[in-house]
DNA sequence: CGGAATCCTCTTCGATACTG
DNA sequence: CAGTATCGAAGAGGATTCCG
């Protein structure tokens, strides 16, 4: 409906912020980097778009060719938007503007909520491959949510969903997920504490936090309120 | 004055945003990434932000930490914008986001300007080590603006202003700039043309193409990294 | 019920004019 | 030169309503 806005500018740089710079829209981009996604489920995963902004957004990402609108195959059936070639093509981007924005992290503020999708994404980006053992699939059931995260030697992938077949099914709550990967909680702490439940190999929790320990090293608390 | 906007959410990606995600935010990091620039500079390179703006935004920049405003020694002397470290650390996140847009900047649209600067920040990452040759500096005029290129066999660094002892110095427009680096236009054509004049090395602009090649059919698709 | 379009208020943007 | 002040236009955010 409206004329895209343009920087106007015959520079890549330029380029690429007409079309995932506009608010929201790289945040959209982040929740499809897990996988298709329902208008709800992105809506409900993106507190405060207001769903008049998530449809203009999937609007405007469509016509640039970064989504696209397709239907999941029977028995889901459910029309979702995903990401195409092109949008896949902003995961560096992604990862660049996380990693510059973990310096201004620090702690949770009162007002910040704690979304399940984002840890996922990071920790696609803070792989280290452990002692180089067989392929292993974590399955995380996380307020409501679930992902399958397999790590290999060679890198590690994330989706949200089920898994085929994993060596451990996890269930916590994003808290939990947070103090796991960033503050250090141990991992027996939170399943005596109830915190976390395991199914499965109930030494596949530890594996996992070694592989992904997110711990800002280097982080710069610059938070100005 | 205004409280800054935020997604209000604890993810680096979404923090990250909060800091960079403003109109005009990243633009002005790109120029910056090329030394210091007073207000004036800026203004001028980017049409169309409006004085109100980039003044709103450099105050933003410096609140953050990612710019400082500081004089420069004389006999310059002008009070000047940098980055600062957190700063420097966006030239990833540009350089994704660059990669990206690359794939979206087809020819020149007939509003769109060509900026000098944004030639000497994208051939940064589109630098081909040629065959492991001795350093070698050039030194650009375009419209009006100096920048040094200093090409070794590891890497290549760009920054605005004049050389020290330069292999070469190349005077031409912006046009013919892009034409060099994205069309294909032949240094021979364009010295022979008189739209482009080099003193120095005469074969030194050959050398310089051919180490940044920027054709889209080479700027295609280098997601390896 | 999921997927939006509409309405309304508030903030931000962009352009121009003006000041230290 | 380096900004501030002002103002209409556009965009963001929230609630409600509509459509299938």
């Amino acid at each position: 409906m409206t004329v895209r806005r343009s920087y106007g500018q015959y520079c890549a740089v330029a380029r690429g912020l007409d079309v995932i710079g506009d608010r929201w829209t790289l945040l959209i981009v982040r929740d499809l980097l897990l996988g298709p996604k329902r208008y709800k489920d992105l809506l409900t995963g993106l507190p405060g778009i207001g769903t008049n902004l998530l449809a203009a957004r999937l609007r405007e990402m469509t016509a640039a060719g970064i989504i696209e609108w397709t239907e999941l195959p029977p028995p889901a059936g459910s029309s979702v938007y995903q990401l195409t070639d092109a949008g896949l093509a902003l995961e560096p981007a992604v990862t660049a503007i996380g990693r510059f924005g973990a310096r201004f992290l620090g702690e949770p503020r009162r007002d910040d909520v704690l979304l399940p999708r984002s840890y996922f994404v990071a920790i696609r980006s803070a792989f280290r491959p452990g002692p180089a053992g067989r392929p292993e699939t974590y399955e995380f059931h996380v307020d409501g949510l679930v992902f399958t995260v397999t790590a290999k030697p060679d890198g590690c992938s994330t989706r949200e969903g089920a898994a085929d077949d994993p060596d451990a099914v996890i269930s916590t709550d994003v808290a939990t997920l947070n103090a796991l990967l960033l503050e250090g909680l141990s991992p027996q702490t939170a399943l005596a504490d109830g915190r976390a439940q395991i199914s499965g190999d109930p030494a596949a929790l530890d594996r996992f936090t070694g592989m992904f320990a997110l711990h800002p090293a280097a982080a710069v608390d610059r938070s100005g309120a």
